[in-house]
Formats: structure tokens, C-alpha cells, sequence
DNA sequence: TCCAAAAACATAACCGTTAGTGTTACGATC
DNA sequence: GATCGTAACACTAACGGTTATGTTTTTGGA
């Protein structure tokens, strides 16, 4: 009742973690253009087809840990305090995932991806889902409603944020200048009655 | 002198369009899918490494005019008139860019593009390395010294802005709104020896 | 115990892309 | 105008990611 994981998914669960770390150490070893699918494959002991069972594209085989990159993101719009502002609270997330991400432990796995642009293209597409993800996050609290158009805007800001900031030689201080300009965006984003210009009365 | 065309550019140029555009109708009759490398080729009567001689990969075949996205956008910056601040220019431009790809001619290509996934990562991936060298456009113009990061940053908006339009329903007032949050995020740009934070004297 | 679904498997193919190896047509040079 | 270097093109064959097809094994529950 409570999580009754069965022995099913237990096993399901440990193959496809098989499949990654087999991947991830044949690509660190090799480097990644050098281990085919077969190799990945052949080495973790399953078929090819139960590889693509698992992963859709040999890509992913690198990005397992990518959907927390989305949760983190919503949740820290979803989960923040009450009437916290939005732009804090995503500076901080987006500090943290930063930070996380440029550490030296992360290092060998980012220079992998760095060297190979078939790598780079997909981070960037998923990045792109990662956006539309947080800016249905956003319109979907009820404290901050400024129509899609800058809901969706923001929320690609964001995500140009963390891609600067991660390639920048000083990526603290390029994150606290990107997101003092991604707040002075959100203040003068319209809400969805104004339809008027700049104007006042 | 001027312009001595020889034959053999005049053939190449030839043969080059021929395969453009004999791609382009067979992606437009049966789907880009549905078409492979090898029907385009046989269609134009050239041989398949004739083909990737001249483009890149398979969607390269339906981006053909796309250096001219680049240059329009750089253009913008580097031949404005003197003194005419950067991001008026480049919001009329960039609105004459939305405004020629959501014309009715443009329909069916733009249904292939949004039809195909393939197609789709690839125009994103596009626009990275345009938002690359519209930063280095930007970074160029001794007028306007902001440092790397803003002009990195601002020349990502900009890209957001074209593609948030884009899908827009109504793309020329997303555009204003979004044009208005980049210049109010350009206006908090810092130059590059402030290094303090908001504080004056 | 037996069944249906899920997971893994093996084979073979498809498709984009590239390497290797010529062959032709052109433009420049003498 | 004959020669020569080279750019463009061609043909074959392969490589590597991905998918289709159909089969066998494992597992959870009736």
C-alpha cells in the first residue's frame, strides 16, 4: 500500500542504472563520440533495443538527472513562502543549480559535454522544455498573473540566466548582474488588462 | 574586377539552388520525414555527396536563407545612425523579421518547421550562434560599452524576443511588451568598471 | 497453477552522414 | 591554344544512431 515497490520495478530501475554509469564511465574513458551504442550496450550486458527502452536518445544517456533540473525550477516558484516576489526566489534556485553545476566534482562531466557539440545541442533544446515548464509554473500562481506573453518571457530569461552565468568566468557576480536586469523586466511587464501603453491619465 | 562570375561559381550557385529547391517541394508534397537524403538527391539528379557537399545536414536544406537572419540582426547594430540608441534599432528590426516569417507566404514552411521536432531543434540551435554574434556585434560599437555579460545577455533577449513573438497570437504586441522589458533590463546594465552595487554617493 | 502484461532479447533493417577513390570541367598560366 | 592544378561532382561502401519485428523470459496477480 504504502510503496510497494515490487521486484519488477526494483529490477527495471537497477537496469537503467546499469545503462547510465556503464555510459557515463565509457564516455569519461573514451570520450564521447568514441563509444558507440553498441559498446554501451554490449558492456552493461543488455541488448541495444532494451538501451533505447530506457533512453531515448544516446544523448540522454549523459542528462539522467535532468527532470531535477525542472522540478527544482517550478518548485522554487510553486514552494516559495507566501508572498515572497518571483525574481528572488528564481535567483536563488538558479544561484544554487549554478553553483551545482560548476563545482569541481561536476567538472569531467561538463568538460564532456563542452567537447561535443551533438551534446550541447540537446542540453539547449531541453532547456527550452525547461522554460516553457517554468513559465506554466509561474501563470499558474494565482499571486502574480501578467499574461503569457510575460509569464513565457521571463521565464526564458531565466533560463538564458543559468546558461551565462554557468559559461562565465565569474559566474556569481554574472548571475547577480543578469538577474538585476531580468527584475527590472518583471517590473514593468504589463498585466493581462493593461492594454494601454505608457500612458496615464 | 567588379563582379567576374565564372562559370563554374554560376554552375555551383546552380547547382546548389537546384538541390534547395527541389527539397524544399518534396518536403512540401510529402512531409520532411517522409522524404529521405537519397529521393532529394535522385529528384535533383546529383549524387548524395554532392548534396552534403553543399549543405551541412538534411535540415540545413529548409534553412537556406538564414545567414541573412544573422546579418540583418548585426546590421542593425553596427549601421544605425550615429548616436540612435541600440535597442530601438533592434526592436524595429527584429519586428520586421517576425513580420516576414509570420506573412502568409511563409505558412507552409513555417507548418514543415513546427511539424518536425528535427526541424525545430535545429532553428534553436540556430539562433544560439546568432545571439553569439549579435553579442559580438553589440560588443563591437564603441558607443555603447556595457561588458560581456550584459551584451551576452541582451543579445539573448533579443533572440527570445523573435521566437516568443513568433508563436504569439498576436506577435507585433508581444513584441512591443517584450521589447519594453529588455529595455528596461538594458537600462540596469552595468557598465563594465562598475563593479559596485546599486548604491550612488 | 496458469495467464496477461511487462521487460528484455536478437536480428535486421532504415536513414543521415562520411570516407575513400576516382572522374570531369573549368580557369589560369605559359 | 595546350597544359596543369584544382574545384566540383560522382560512385561505392561503410559507420553509427535508431526503429521495426517478432520471440523469449520474468513477474504479479487471478
Amino acid at each position: 500500500m504504502t510503496v510497494p515497490i515490487g521486484r519488477r520495478e526494483r529490477k527495471k530501475a537497477a537496469t537503467r542504472k546499469k545503462i547510465a554509469d556503464t555510459a557515463l564511465r565509457l564516455f569519461l574513458e573514451r570520450g564521447y563520440e568514441a563509444v558507440g551504442i553498441r559498446d554501451v550496450a554490449a558492456e552493461a550486458d543488455v541488448a541495444v533495443t532494451t538501451l533505447f527502452s530506457h533512453f531515448a536518445a544516446k544523448e540522454a544517456l549523459v542528462f539522467e538527472r535532468d527532470d531535477d533540473f525542472e522540478r527544482c525550477l517550478t518548485r522554487a516558484v510553486t514552494g516559495r513562502a507566501p508572498h515572497e516576489p518571483l525574481v528572488p526566489a528564481l535567483h536563488r534556485e538558479v544561484q544554487s543549480l549554478v553553483r551545482h553545476c560548476t563545482a569541481d566534482s561536476a567538472l569531467p562531466v561538463r568538460r564532456l559535454i563542452d567537447g561535443s557539440p551533438a551534446l550541447r545541442e540537446y542540453e539547449e533544446s531541453m532547456r527550452l522544455r525547461h522554460a516553457e515548464s517554468l513559465a506554466a509554473a509561474i501563470a499558474g500562481d494565482p499571486g502574480l498573473s501578467k499574461g503569457t506573453t510575460a509569464n513565457r518571457t521571463i521565464a526564458r530569461f531565466v533560463i538564458d540566466a543559468y546558461s551565462l552565468a554557468r559559461e562565465a568566468s565569474d559566474p556569481d557576480a554574472a548571475l547577480d548582474e543578469i538577474f538585476r536586469m531580468i527584475e527590472a523586466a518583471w517590473a514593468v511587464a504589463r498585466t493581462p488588462a493593461d492594454t494601454t501603453g505608457t500612458a496615464g491619465p
